[in-house]
DNA sequence: GTAGGGTTAG
């Protein structure tokens, strides 16, 4: 009498547990073929999914082995989704092999193959597949399922579709941890902090107890928002609850401490550290580099490398960009040889940062050799990086040949043309500036609105330009006059008392991007003068006269303010996260 | 019968 099946293939199941590597699995599987099991779908699928989900899998080999399954049950198509998503390169081969499965008809997706695929959506911000994803959870009941739901909360925020996570939030009736961390962390992602904050509040108000991970989102709530004050508290809250200062908790804690102007704060938590990591290096590094302490930087990424962890491509942004905030054009040479030698392929983001320190060391002519011998086609980013070069610069030729490529490649930002009517301005040809307001027009292109925003008691102001319902919006504009006077008083002359001048004055209309800007932040200032210290974060690009600004105002009020970086404004406002010289 | 959600840096 033949033994029955799952007592022969107990011996698979434990071999392949034990096994350490793929030599071993083809020993196994060239075992099991020959075995009288050979077709069994269970060892197989056992086997698929090794060479497909284990570290020291291949999933090259679990394709092969894929294609000479007949009908593969359920299990395998998932493991299949899985191992194709976890793959560094992002692609959609998992939402085509889960077509391949709908279509196949022989099985039909579970919970798992669901949570895997929304995945494998999210990655690739596959919106309308993932739509249709959900669709079919609804259709094969699999809602229910705690793992699909956090599934479809987190693609619905990672295709920044917030309010459809908040719907299927909702939805959820036993929410656990991973729920209220996804939602913290989707709010968090888009900057919407006071979402994020409201929401751990509640969490804890029912009782379910942050982890590391929802911690994290948290953080990184308070370093978009640029809330000093909150990160503080979240930090001590860490410390109070005896939640594990890790080395993800530690890196978000750098990068919120750095974001919100606090460097000292970052390096002591980085100092801190037992273990570090490329992140964790990257971002104190990045942080020094935008707080312009570009010898620290500089020294930090030696450091770095005598410690033997491998820098990425974020870490020599930090480095790049130290060194063109320091005009040191031979040192960021070097670190550009050192990059490729160290096998870390440049990508337009470094293109950019040479074309900056080239720009900014006033080597317009080699910067625009750079640009022209790139061997990737350079995006609206490079040409309006070359384009600032020109108007500070005021002698290259090229700035035309820039200019028309820019606007090529992005005729509807508005924040091209006032660059280019300012360009324009500044060499007296106002024909041209006209000449641009008219294309602006005639694209229908619209200045988007500047906004500001600063944090008070734990809650973060947002101040929009030519936004007017605000009920002390009277009041508003005398304390604005108000500061104005005291600026002018304290005899910072000529552009401060003049910007806040117009501030005030300026019609919405006519305000160009810079006093839309400047208008905003103003607002932001004014709230300065509320019984609270205010923090915005400081500007991190050309930010000459936004420090003077700063300097007086603090002066004045005796306080500490940072002014908020407008990149990262720009980013949340519009979608872009290109910078050009407007102060 | 096998397995699985949420994590930070420009």
């Amino acid at each position: 009498m033949p033994l029955p099946l799952q007592i022969l293939e107990d011996p698979i199941n434990s071999l392949i547990q034990r096994c350490p590597d793929m030599r071993t699995l083809r020993q196994i599987h060239a075992h099991f073929l020959k075995s009288p099991l050979g077709s069994s779908a269970y060892g197989l699928s056992k086997i698929l999914a090794f060479s497909a989900l284990s570290a020291s899998g291949d999933i090259a080999y679990a394709r092969r082995l894929f294609a000479q399954i007949p009908n593969p049950n359920v299990f395998s198509w998932n493991s299949m989704i899985r191992g194709c998503s976890l793959v560094p390169e992002q692609s959609t081969e998992p939402i085509s092999l889960y077509k391949r499965m709908l279509r196949s008809g022989f099985a039909h997706p579970n919970s798992f193959t669901v949570a895997f695929v929304l995945k494998a959506c999210s990655i690739v911000s596959a919106f309308s597949e993932g739509l249709q994803v959900h669709c079919h959870a609804l259709r094969y009941g699999l809602f229910s399922s705690p793992f699909v739901q956090t599934g479809l909360l987190n693609f619905y925020s990672k295709c920044e579709k917030i309010a459809s996570a908040r719907c299927v939030f909702d939805e959820i009736s036993d929410k656990n941890l991973v729920a209220w961390s996804a939602m913290i962390g989707g709010y968090a992602r888009i900057g919407l902090v006071n979402e994020a904050l409201g929401l751990f509040r509640e969490m804890q108000e029912v009782g379910i107890a942050p982890d590391e991970v929802t911690m994290v989102g948290v953080i990184s709530a308070c370093a978009k928002a640029g809330a000093l004050d909150l990160g503080k508290w979240v930090h001590a809250f860490i410390d109070r609850k005896g939640i594990e200062l890790d080395l993800e908790i530690s890196t978000a804690l750098i990068d919120m401490y750095a974001k919100c102007g606090a460097i000292e704060k970052a390096r002591e938590v980085f100092d801190g550290m037992d273990v570090r990591d490329t992140m964790a290096w990257g971002s104190m590094i990045v942080g020094l580099a935008i707080h312009g302490h570009v010898k620290d930087a500089l020294e930090l990424f030696s450091a770095m490398l005598d410690s033997q962890v491998k820098p990425n491509h974020v870490t020599f942004i930090g480095v790049l960009s130290a060194c063109a905030h320091s005009g040191l054009v031979s040192d960021g040479r070097r670190y550009w040889s050192t990059m490729r030698e160290l096998g870390v392929a440049p990508l337009m983001e470094h293109y950019g940062c040479m074309v900056d320190l080239l720009c900014r060391a006033g080597r317009l002519e080699e910067a625009y050799t750079f640009v022209n011998d790139m061997p990737i086609v350079p995006n609206s980013v490079i040409w309006r990086t070359l384009v600032v070069g020109c108007k500070n610069s005021r002698t290259f030729d090229e700035a035309e040949t820039a200019a028309e490529r820019l606007l090529q490649l992005e005729p509807l930002n508005a924040e091209n043309y006032v660059l280019l009517a300012n360009l324009y301005a500044s060499r007296c040809q106002w024909d041209k500036v006209s000449r641009m307001r008219k294309k602006m027009k005639d694209h229908g292109v619209k200045v988007v609105a500047g906004c500001s925003s600063t944090e008070i008691d734990g809650f973060v102001h947002e101040f929009t330009v030519g936004d007017d319902t605000h009920p002390e919006i009277e009041e508003i504009r005398e304390m604005l006059r108000d500061i104005a006077e005291r600026v002018r008083r304290a005899g910072h002359e000529p552009w401060t008392s003049a910007v806040l001048h117009d501030v005030v004055e300026e019609e919405k209309e006519s305000a160009l991007c810079e006093h839309s800007e400047r208008l905003a932040i103003a607002y932001g200032m004014l709230k300065t003068a509320a019984p609270v210290v205010v923090r915005v974060v400081k500007n991190l690009r050309a930010c000459g006269d936004c420090h003077e600004v700063t300097k007086i105002i603090s002066k004045i009020y005796g306080r500490e303010i940072i002014v908020r970086d407008r990149v990262r404004f720009h980013r949340f406002v519009n979608g872009s996260c290109s910078c050009s010289d407007f102060w």
